[in-house]
DNA sequence: CACTACGTTCTCACCGGACGAGAACGCTGC
DNA sequence: GCAGCGTTCTCGTCCGGTGAGAACGTAGTG
């Protein structure tokens, strides 16, 4: 029985060398539960290609410099353009807070660019490619909020709406009506709807048509907040303007 | 004829996506030779294990999150631990050029921490994960040097000695007796033979047992070198000996 | 509106190559 | 000498990849 297609089996292995940082065919094997033949004809095609290599000397298998190569591929094709990333950055100095910029890719809502600092530090799950939760973060909602209807809910269903804290809103309907207000407001809260004691707030960035294409945002702790929620939102249409402006230009 | 194995097939679309950067799958199919319905097949294969992304509305593929995680994973297993990374930034500044630690991994020699800045930018080609012209980079050389002659001379076999100025050594013997003197001065300089007009020193780093399991190494423009090579040595050996410390202690 | 070009998915009969049990070889450590 | 591991072969079975071709929807054009 061959277990799944080759192709699955082959990312399988990759994933398995990946996730351990370093392992022998054995180990492999037991983990995938293939058969040892199979796993060396495998590990052996991958190390041909370069996506593993081979430490003889320990009868280990790691990581080749190919996936370095894929890695650099996605980002470059990924990362917000340089005003973009300039002005997220001057606005995680002007507010004194971690800074995201989050655009749509395909069915998706990534984050592709952050600008934090010892002082200000990201939340810890978002990072550059992030793509999950969009429920839950302000920018998602901004994102969400630009969707149609089917759009939205296509998107829901297939990723689920995990409760990530007590606040988290788990019920389509709810958000739905959720996202009408932001859309009308222009600026969406989150309120430790994604981590505890964390407050985001996100709001549009516009291209040319006047359509929403990204969401620029912060996150704060909660406590930091309270009394500067305008000083915040008026930051954000701010520097999201600027972003708006390079979209139109460009 | 099913062209090579599906394995080979599978990265070579995956590989033709990431160079293009976004392509259809009639570019694909042209670029690789490959019938379109097989590498339909291929890309949403892809896709379903995230490798790739769709993005329907344009009809073209892209790379997806996976390839990201694998670069992240790749780095963190090679990123050279902290004392080590210190050292080479403290390098970095104490000299005013840009400085790199290498490593052997396997049967290869890799760059695995650099540091450098604006003012004294990296050398182009150099990026974490470099792995090639061993033969024409200073630390390059002192990781030669570290092998045995049968070691080392597979290696060279294995990768060429491609000429990449015309002061590159391009014949085994020469380079051989090189690196005999490299090993008994202890240090490794490298005059225009990987760029023009750059001039590179590296010496070597030893664990607890006295072998060089590293190198560490300083990149400048050939005219800021005259007369500063002692001072050169001198700060990589005291550099070095902070880096053979650290692997004595853990 | 017909017409073309493209993106995408099916169908289907063929057959190459993946499959895995098992054995074998070399090496290390006890 | 033996056990355990890493690694590679062998070999008969049969699964699943293969690609020409057709089909469907859609976008753009004249």
């Amino acid at each position: 029985m061959p277990g799944q297609s080759l192709i699955s089996r082959t990312f399988a292995v990759l994933e398995s060398v990946a996730a351990s940082g370093s392992a022998t065919a054995r180990e492999v094997s037991h983990q995938l539960e293939i058969p040892l033949p199979s796993v060396y004809r495998l590990l052996n095609e991958l190390t041909a290609h370069q996506y593993l290599v081979h430490l003889k000397a320990e009868g280990r298998f790691e990581l080749g410099p190919k996936c370095f190569d894929l890695g650099l591929s996605f980002r470059q094709r990924l990362l917000a353009p340089s005003p973009i990333r300039q002005a997220t950055t001057e606005l995680h100095r002007t507010l004194q807070a971690a800074s995201y910029f989050a655009m749509y890719r395909g069915a998706d809502i990534v984050l592709t660019y952050l600008s934090d600092c010892d002082k200000h530090p990201r939340l810890r799950p978002l990072r550059f490619g992030f793509h999950e939760a969009a429920h839950a973060t302000a920018f998602g909602k901004i994102l969400l909020s630009g969707m149609t209807r089917e759009q939205r809910s296509s998107y829901l269903e297939a990723r689920g709406m995990p409760m990530l804290t007590p606040y988290t809103m788990t019920r389509q309907e709810l958000l739905h009506a959720h996202l009408e207000t932001v859309s009308t407001r222009g600026v969406a809260w989150e309120h430790e709807e994604f981590l505890p004691r964390t407050t985001c707030a996100a709001v549009p960035v516009r291209n040319g048509t006047g359509m929403c294409v990204g969401s620029l945002a912060v996150s704060m702790p909660t406590a930091k907040v309270l009394g500067r929620e305008s000083q915040i939102e008026t930051a954000l249409r701010e520097y999201a303007g600027r972003c708006s402006r390079f979209l139109r230009a460009g």
